[in-house]
DNA sequence: GTGGTTTTTGAAAGCGCTTTCAGATAGCCA
DNA sequence: TGGCTATCTGAAAGCGCTTTCAAAAACCAC
C-alpha cells in the first residue's frame, strides 16, 4: 500500500435547487416541479424554459426532499442470510431488475442466517424509509413483523411459501422429496443428507424433513449418521462427507443443500477412491453455472431464481401501487438429471 | 403458479412521528431529537420520559426528514459491471460491511460493461442523494464525473489505477505480465490470452496489454489468433479455447481473464484430448472458491476483493467525515500457483 | 435570599420538494 | 368586443426532522 502523505480532496459546491431553476426559467417552484415530474397542464413554452433551464443549471431534485413531501421512498429493501451465495444474489439481481423499472431503488442487506441479525438489519432499512420489503423464508425475529406492520409497508417472503403472509417460492419439502424418490426408484436403499446450517433457516429443514418423509414412505430411514450438517462451501462438502464416512457404512447416494457442497462431497469420494456416480450418485440444489461442468454433470434441483425475484418485485410493486396481488405465488423447482447419478451396483440395490 | 383470486392485502396506519413522541414524554421535539441523536444536555429524566415514549410508541425517525433536515443522507452507491460476478459480489460485500459499520447503507447497482447505463445507473443514484459513489475501473462517461462533482460528493474507483482519480486497486497489466512472465520462464513460448469482453473495461485491457508487453520484452508475440475476446462465463472459456484452436499451431499455455473462463477452457482441452497441464497450462484470474478444488488445481492471480472493498469503504468513510486520505492505495493481486500450470513438452520448449 | 453563571428547554426557522387552491390568462363563441 | 369557460400558474402550506437562539430553570457562592 502506498504511503502518500494524507490530503483532503475536493471542496463541497451547493448543488442547484429547484427554486434556482425556476428563477433562471422565470417560472414558480410548482410549475418546476411540475415539468420535472411530467404532469400534464404546462404551457409548451414554459416547459421548454424550465427543461433549458434544469438542464443548463445541472439540477437534480433532492430525493429526500422529495420523499419526505410524497411520502414515498422509492426505494425496497431486501435482507438475505448471505448476500455472498449465489442463489441469493441471482435473486437479488432479478429483484432489483424489476424494482429498477418501476423506478425503485434495492436496498439489499445481510442477514448471516441470524434472526437477531436479520431484525436488525430490517429495523436498519425501515428506519431509512424503504416503501417495501422482501424477505427469505418464513421464519424471522417475532418482533419483524410487527414492525414492518406499524410501518404500514408491504413485505413478501421468498425461497419457501409460508401459510400466513405473502410469499414467492416453492415447496423445499416437496421438491427435496422428488429428488429421493427419484433416487429410491433408480433402487437406492442408504440415502444420505449433507445440508447447510439448519438454524434459523426452514429451507434447509424442509429439505431434510421431506428427504426423510418421503424414505419413510417407502419403508427407509434416514440414518442419523447419515444425516449431516455442515457450513456451506465446497470445503463444507467435503467436510460433509467424511464425517458421513466415519459413521457405519457409507451411503450409495446423497443428496446435497446446494451444488458447491455436492462439488465438495464428489472430489471427497473420489479422493477415497469411490466413483461418481458407480459408487455413489451426488444431487444438489440451485443448478449453479457449473453444475453442468462438473465432472460428472451434476444431477441438481434447479430453483428458478431469477423467476422468484421477478415475482417477488412484481409483488412488491404491485402491493405499493395498491394494486391486487395473490398472496402465494408458487414457483417449483425443478430436478434436473445429469451424469452424477445412476442405479446403485447390484449387491447394494433395495 | 396458484391462481387465487386478487386480494388487496394491510391497510395503512399512520406511524407515529417526533411530535407524538414529544407529546407523550411532555416535551418539545427538539428534545426528542437530541435525546435520539445522543447529544449531550438534557436532562435524565426527561431522556427517560422521551427514551420510554418512544419505545412505547414504536417510533422510528423518518429518514426522509433527517436526511433532508441534516443534507446528509447516510448512504452510498456502488456501481459495478456486473451485479452477479463473484469478484464484484465479494467487493461489494466487503464494501458494505464496512459502511454499515460507520452507519452508512449501500445502494448497489448493475451497469452490465456499458459506459452509458454506467452514466444512468450512478445519476439515478446521485438523485437518490448518496452521501458518496464507488465505481469500477476509470473508464467512463465523461458526463460522469461533471455530475459528481456538482453534487459535490467523494468517489473512489476500484479494481484498477487511476492518475488523476482517487482509486483502490492494482495494476492490472502488471499482475498479468507477471503471470506471463512465470509462463515464459517455464519454457512457454507460445502463449495465448482469452479475456471477457474488453470495451469499455480498463482491467480486461490491460491485463492483455501486459501480457503482451511481458512477451515482447523477452522476444515473443502475442499471436493475433491466440488473442481472443469472448463473453463471460465456463461457456465462453469453452467456446474461446475451441476458437484458439482453430487458428493455427496451438498456444502451450494460456491465461484467462476469470477463472470461469479457465475452468471453461480446461474442460474444452479436455474434450479435446489434451492434457492439463502437459499440453496447455491454465492461469485464471481471482482466485474463485472452486479454483483450488478443480482437476488440476488452477493456477491463478488472487485479486483480494475484500481488501479493495475494505479500503475502499473505509477511503469513502474519511473522506465523508472529511478526513484526509490518500488518494491511492495499491492492494497488488497475487499469483497463486497451483496444477495447472507446468512446463511445456519438451520439442515446444522455448 | 441574591446576582451571576451554567444547564436545559422549547419556539421557530429552515431543509427542498410537492400539491392544493385560488387567482390570472387564454380561448371561444356570440 | 364582451362574457364565460377551460387552462395555466404561483403563493403558500405542508412533509418530519434538526438546530439555532433566546428564554427558563437550576445551580452556586456569597
Amino acid at each position: 500500500m502506498l504511503d502518500l502523505p494524507g490530503e483532503i480532496l475536493e471542496p463541497l459546491a451547493r448543488s442547484p435547487v429547484a427554486r434556482d431553476v425556476a428563477h433562471r426559467a422565470g417560472v414558480s417552484t410548482a410549475t418546476v416541479s411540475r415539468v420535472l415530474n411530467g404532469s400534464a397542464g404546462v404551457r409548451a413554452d414554459k416547459r421548454e424554459a424550465v427543461m433549458r433551464a434544469a438542464q443548463d443549471l445541472g439540477f437534480v431534485a433532492n430525493g429526500a426532499a422529495r420523499a419526505l413531501s410524497t411520502r414515498r421512498f422509492m426505494a425496497v429493501g431486501a435482507v438475505v442470510p448471505n448476500i455472498e451465495n449465489e442463489a441469493f444474489v441471482r435473486v437479488l439481481s432479478s429483484f432489483q431488475e424489476r424494482l429498477r423499472q418501476a423506478g425503485y431503488t434495492l436496498v439489499a442487506a445481510n442477514a448471516g442466517y441470524d434472526l437477531e441479525d436479520e431484525l436488525r438489519e430490517a429495523t436498519f432499512l425501515l428506519e431509512r424509509g424503504v416503501d417495501g420489503l422482501m424477505l427469505v423464508g418464513d421464519i424471522h425475529h417475532p418482533d419483524l413483523h410487527t414492525r414492518i406492520a406499524r410501518h404500514g409497508i408491504p413485505m413478501v417472503q421468498t425461497f419457501s411459501l409460508s401459510r400466513e403472509r405473502p410469499c414467492v417460492g416453492f415447496d423445499n419439502a416437496a421438491s427435496a422429496a422428488r429428488a429421493a424418490n427419484y433416487l429410491i426408484d433408480l433402487g437406492h436403499r442408504r440415502i444420505g443428507v449433507i445440508s447447510g446450517l439448519r438454524k434459523d433457516n426452514d429451507r434447509g429443514g424442509a429439505r431434510v424433513t421431506g428427504i426423510a418423509q418421503a424414505l419413510a414412505a417407502r419403508g427407509l430411514t434416514l440414518a442419523h449418521e447419515h444425516d449431516i450438517e455442515i457450513s456451506y462451501g465446497i470445503g463444507g462438502g467435503r467436510d460433509g462427507f467424511r464425517q458421513m464416512l466415519a459413521g457405519g457404512p457409507p451411503p450409495t447416494a446423497i443428496i446435497c443443500g446446494t451444488d458447491q457442497i455436492a462439488f465438495g462431497a464428489m472430489i471427497e469420494a473420489r479422493a477415497r477412491g469411490l466413483d461418481v456416480p458407480g459408487d455413489l450418485s451426488v444431487i444438489g440444489h440451485n443448478d449453479s453455472d457449473f453444475a453442468p461442468f462438473l465432472d460428472p454433470a451434476l444431477t441438481t434441483i434447479r430453483i428458478h431464481s431469477a423467476e422468484i425475484g421477478h415475482a417477488a418485485g412484481d409483488h412488491l410493486i404491485a402491493r405499493m401501487q395498491g394494486r391486487p396481488v395473490v398472496r402465494l405465488t408458487q414457483i417449483d423447482a425443478e430436478l434436473i438429471l445429469r451424469a452424477s447419478t445412476a442405479p446403485p451396483r447390484e449387491q447394494d440395490r433395495g
